[in-house]
DNA sequence: CTTGACCTTCCCCTGTACTGGAAGGTCCAG
DNA sequence: CTGGACCTTCCAGTACAGGGGAAGGTCAAG
């Protein structure tokens, strides 16, 4: 399988799947004797775990880890825990944050909405922010 | 005042400042004769605007379109507005973006809380994600 | 035999807000 | 007069996940 056929099986592009080469998440495929990359179908199960990755938030660099603990014969059970339990900390407290921006912005929109163009110096640049 | 001694008054580096003026946000300060920078005390109130502007979410790029309109003699009162809902709808979007992220994160590691690794097939790499 | 679709490698570009460092000029104290 | 602290400009790089496009090779159909 040529790489554009396997790239649109795979839901992606051809410039993603010589990029996921590059950077160790997927295993250089076969070349026909031309020097054309040849996929087995069965590669496409790679790219999917990558998406899945990527659908939960982990880096390219994250799931690099997940495949190269496989690759190297181990289950990566432990370490993917690991990554999720991090990655779950991350987004709390990305959210948290989030959420104090916008009570903070909501407060600020609503003293905008009050024009008093005239109290605006031109010191302050603008007296809503 | 020399950028040096600015920077700490402002709360900033001399690299930041230099930076914030090649991007617009400041005006370019007098040289002394020797071609240093020489910046008027009352400069501080525009760094510090532009550190509100950050402190309320906005890029730099917006900052400055506020700063331009005050620059043109200007009220930005009606573009900060808009800005401000704008900023408000993305940050709203992105809390629940990751309140679902969150959710599929924290049902994959509840999976992974149960080792099973025998299930896991080198296939799928991983049988939790 | 040629056309067009596909493939190869290569390098640069995107956006964000800076930071690091090199090469050289300036200023002040000792 | 010399050393060190400060300043100048310019170039390059950071993280992230690719995208754009050039120059050239390959393959199948008409």
């Amino acid at each position: 399988m040529r790489i554009g056929e396997f790239a649109e099986a795979a839901g992606t592009t051809a410039k993603t799947l010589r990029f996921y080469e590059e950077q160790g998440l997927l295993p250089p495929p076969d070349r026909t004797s031309s020097g054309y990359r040849d996929y087995p179908p069965d590669a496409i199960a790679r790219v999917d775990f990558v998406h899945r990755g990527q659908a939960a938030g982990l880096t390219l660099a994250q799931i690099r880890q997940i495949v190269d603990i496989r690759d190297a014969g181990h289950a990566p059970c432990a370490h993917v825990r690991d990554l999720l339990d991090a990655r779950l900390r991350d987004i709390e407290q990305q959210i948290a944050q989030l959420t104090a921006l916008r009570d903070t912005i909501a407060n600020l929109r609503d003293d905008a909405a009050h024009p008093e163009p005239e109290t605006c110096s031109a010191d302050q640049v603008c007296r809503y922010v």
